[in-house]
DNA sequence: TGAAATGTTGGGGCG
DNA sequence: ACGCCCCAACATTTC
């Protein structure tokens, strides 16, 4: 019987993974996950990929398969595997991050070269990066975009669990595995995720639990509720999307299936659905643009008068501006590996706009802390912020974060569950404990600059500073004729 | 997927 | 009854 080896990447599932699946179709299968050192990763992500990596390790144990682990360059891998087993070709499922795509394809025109098979597939995004307007130019707006896909494609099915036969014989040779243990994917000294198990159940199995839990009970409030981070009316399905547990196809199918059973919600379910297609444009984005992750689409945003300034930046890591509804997102972030969208544009702004810190110290962090970490994702998503992207916010949409608490945080629950030395003040002053009289805030216990600090920048003055640092950019746009 | 500044309108108090 | 002012509410413009 003929075997294929499957090469697992960002793809950890069983269900529709259309490599896993052309493989049983085709014989028996040999899954591997290598670990390249050479890959860029953050710590947050690599603690919710162990636990991906041993659920789905668990899983194919269940049906008499191994995972098999390697580590090293994996065109090296490749070979030695394929030359110690009877394997005659390698699957995978298709990457449009511009290392991914390079790496894939040295290595498909080198296998190919030795005489063996290689295919590729579409697994892990709605409709392939190829779509254009018809200038022939990629599109730069999300909704013509979005409107485009929904019109030219029909979305494939979501395929079922591949039928994976058990492997007759392990050869220990090849089966001499290593193990997840020893790649220090887990943080030890300290154990900053210890915390991380209360709010995520990473792998495939949590991945479709946390889709039917919120289409059944986020989903009918989901258009109102999604700005409201006390609120439970997000998926929280980004880690499981960034690694692959859940495939967009299958969300959109679910969801699909799901409204025609709950008609009234066709709203919120195309609402929801058209979130997904952010993390699509994105995803094109990135292959279109494959400077994304580092330099602004906007080429005069190169010459941007940044101000870094150390403090600021140890601060805002560490939730600690004295603006609340900033501190409570950082602490979300740092506490869980995860935090709200609204939170995520709100302190994304204040580290930009406030602070005049690059977009790119935000997009590192983020990268490093989230376990929903995603190329595309982040790096569209500053550059949204920063006003510097294809589609972007324009640079003087400025979040005032007192503003945007008391709009989207009213009682302050958020705020108070992140920033517990706040939780005594009045809903009045949640968000600018500032303005309290002295006799609220020792009624309350709290000493400003003693257990919170008062605000590091006066926000109508940083808005200010941001805006002219904004005209000096434009001057020089227009000055300068080159 | 803003916010602030500026402009407009209309009701009510008041001389 | 009328004009004037004030100002809140809403709309528009600007950054």
């Amino acid at each position: 019987m003929t075997l294929h080896i499957v090469w697992l990447r960002r793809d950890l599932r069983l269900s529709d993974h259309p490599a896993l699946w052309q493989a049983a179709q085709e014989g028996l299968v040999l899954p591997l996950y290598i670990l390249d050192p050479e890959e860029s990763s953050g710590a947050a992500e690599r603690w919710w990929r162990y636990h991906s990596l041993r659920h789905l390790q668990d899983a194919l144990l269940k049906k008499g398969i191994p995972l098999l682990l390697r580590r090293g360059d994996p065109l090296q891998v490749l070979n030695t595997l394929l030359a110690d087993t009877d394997a005659c070709g390698v699957f995978w499922n298709r990457r449009y991050d511009p290392a991914g795509i390079a790496q894939d394809k040295a290595i498909k025109a080198s296998l190919l070269d030795q005489g063996i098979k290689v295919q590729s597939f579409v697994g892990d995004c709605l409709v392939e990066p190829w779509l254009h307007q018809h200038n022939g130019l990629p599109y730069k707006v999300f909704t013509p975009f979005w409107k485009s896909l929904l019109a030219k494609f029909s979305i494939a099915p979501a395929l079922p669990e591949a039928p994976l036969l058990p492997l007759p014989e392990l050869s220990p040779a090849w089966l001499n595995n290593e193990r997840l243990e020893d790649w220090h994917l887990l943080p030890t000294k300290p154990d900053w995720a210890a915390g991380f198990t209360d709010y995520w159940e990473p792998g495939e199995a949590g991945a479709q639990s946390r889709l039917l839990d919120f289409l059944n009970s986020g989903l009918n409030n989901y258009s109102e509720g999604r700005d409201f981070p006390a609120q439970n009316s997000v998926s929280r399905l980004s880690p499981h999307l960034a690694h692959g547990e859940i495939s967009p196809r299958q969300v959109w199918q679910q969801t699909h299936h799901y409204l025609q059973q709950n008609p009234h919600l066709e709203k919120q379910g195309a609402h929801f659905l058209r979130e997904l297609g952010w993390r699509e444009f994105s995803w094109y984005l990135l292959f279109h643009f494959p400077t994304l992750p580092h330099t602004p689409i906007r080429a005069e945003f190169a010459d941007f008068p940044w101000q870094y300034n150390r403090e600021f930046w140890q601060r805002w890591r560490t939730g600690q501006t004295g603006y609340p509804i900033v501190d409570a997102g950082m602490r979300e972030l740092w506490q869980t590996g995860w935090m709200h969208n609204r939170v995520r544009m709100i302190c994304a702004s204040f580290l930009i706009k406030d602070l005049l810190i690059p977009w790119q110290n935000g997009a590192a962090w983020f990268w490093n802390t989230l376990v929903d970490a995603d190329l595309a994702n982040n790096s569209a998503s500053w550059q949204w912020v920063a006003g510097c992207g294809a589609d972007a916010a324009p640079y003087f949409r400025i979040f005032n974060p007192v503003l945007q608490g008391e709009k989207f945080d009213p009682e302050g629950t958020y705020v108070r569950r992140w920033v517990p030395e706040l939780a005594g003040l009045p809903d009045r002053y949640i968000h600018h404990p500032w303005n309290a009289d002295a006799s609220i805030l020792k009624h309350v216990g709290l000493t400003l600059d003693v257990q919170y600090p008062s605000p590091i920048v006066d926000h109508l003055q940083a808005r200010n500073r941001a805006l002219e640092a904004f005209q000096s950019l434009r001057k020089v746009a227009v000055d300068d004729p080159s």
